[in-house]
RNA sequence: CGCGGGGUGGAGCAGUCUGGUAGCUCGUCAGGCUCAUAACCUGAAGGUCAUGAGUUCAAAUCUCAUCCCCGCAA
């Protein structure tokens, strides 16, 4: 089989490394513009672009891949199957019908549930127990097409989204080169999914960060796993930014001031408590604004925290 | 070169303007004491003041360059 390859991020990197090990020819890496990324002036191409050229495979970088020119590109490419894997830019049906087969894509979720930009980190935040990944095959809608294969896997109570996208990218390799290989034999079903059970899983902003203490120290718990790396869990403290990057919900016997949520109850070696709508939070790893990260026990080390000061 | 803050023992900071012995609070370690409990008392260890060059009798401090970290923005 000769394939395309679509993919920008990090998740999709497991599958270029399993489809270019395999007896499939990726011919050609697509992959997002070089774009600025982070403070100062670091102008960098993709993860798959690094990887695609470390593999000697051919790079292209449309601006927009709808285009006319991108759409002329792919023409001249006598290509068996598109395969798009966390790739940033929606195509366009006029570009799904290029390849002679179609169009497959790579979701992390187990779909109809989680479409959309930010799989991961919604099951994570709604405390899902288990998600996955499935293959569709592409429609101009997305994550609407019909289900070629899918596969679960659990989600630990110590995952964060970060853990969890690592087990997910390699499970989405699996599941994707052993499709290629049943669509190659034409071995394959197309099932369609059911549209009344769908849910979505919008690309997550700053403010989805931001710790409501009136909600339970689970539910706090699971948005602090969620939001790792971006756009990481947040209170305030004295005013200022106050980044929580680990913490564990915990039982408090009998909250007798549950009319004062975000109320810090305690200090120890263990970190910073504080009481949420029902149980308390256990604050572990955080970073004040313009601060390093640090273990909870280290900032406890540097700053006098008054027990009854709120967050938020 | 998008805007801004910063780098001083393990943590948090003062000192920089106005150059002159490396300081404070906390932690760590040792001993003591003990229902004062993130306990208390005594003592100790631990620092190329981000890096390089320059000015100077003398630089954490002034000058220039570089590196790194963080907030905003994406």
């Amino acid at each position: 089989m000769n394939i395309i390859f679509f993919g920008s991020s990090k998740f999709a990197a497991p599958s270029l490394r399993a489809l270019s090990a395999s007896k499939h020819r990726v011919s050609c890496v697509v992959t997002q513009p070089d774009r600025h990324k982070g403070r100062g002036l670091h102008f960098s191409g993709t993860a798959i672009k690094t990887l695609a050229q470390a593999s000697g495979i051919r790079v292209f970088q449309p601006e927009r891949v709808n285009s006319k020119e991108a759409l002329d590109f792919f023409k001249g490419t006598a290509c068996d199957l598109f395969v798009v894997i966390s790739y940033g830019q929606i195509l366009s049906q006029k570009v799904l019908d290029i390849p002679k087969l179609f169009s497959i894509n790579v979701h992390a979720s187990l779909l109809p549930k989680y479409r959309g930009a930010a799989p991961i980190s919604w099951a994570v935040i709604n405390g899902e127990t288990r998600t996955g990944a499935t293959v569709i095959k592409m429609t101009a809608k997305m994550d609407e097409g019909p289900v070629i294969s899918r596969e679960q896997i659990g989600i630990e109570p110590e995952d964060t989204v970060i853990t969890l996208e690592e087990k997910l990218s390699e499970l989405a390799a699996r599941l994707l080169t052993s499709a290629v290989s049943s669509i190659e034999k034409n071995k394959y079903s197309l099932i369609p999914q059911d549209e009344n059970s769908a849910s979505y899983a919008p690309k997550l902003k700053k403010e989805n960060g931001r710790i409501d203490w009136r909600k339970n120290a689970v539910e706090i718990q699971n948005l602090v796993r969620g939001c790792a790396g971006w756009p990481g869990a947040f209170t305030f403290y004295k005013n200022k930014l106050l980044k929580i990057y680990r913490a564990r919900a915990i039982q408090m016997p009998d909250s007798k001031r549950p009319e004062k949520p975000g109320e810090i109850s305690g200090i120890s070696k263990a970190g910073v408590l504080v009481r949420a709508q029902e149980g308390g939070l256990l604050i572990e790893e955080l970073q004040m604004e313009g601060k390093r990260r640090m273990e909870a026990r280290d900032f406890i080390a540097g700053h006098k925290i008054p027990v009854g000061e709120r967050l938020g």
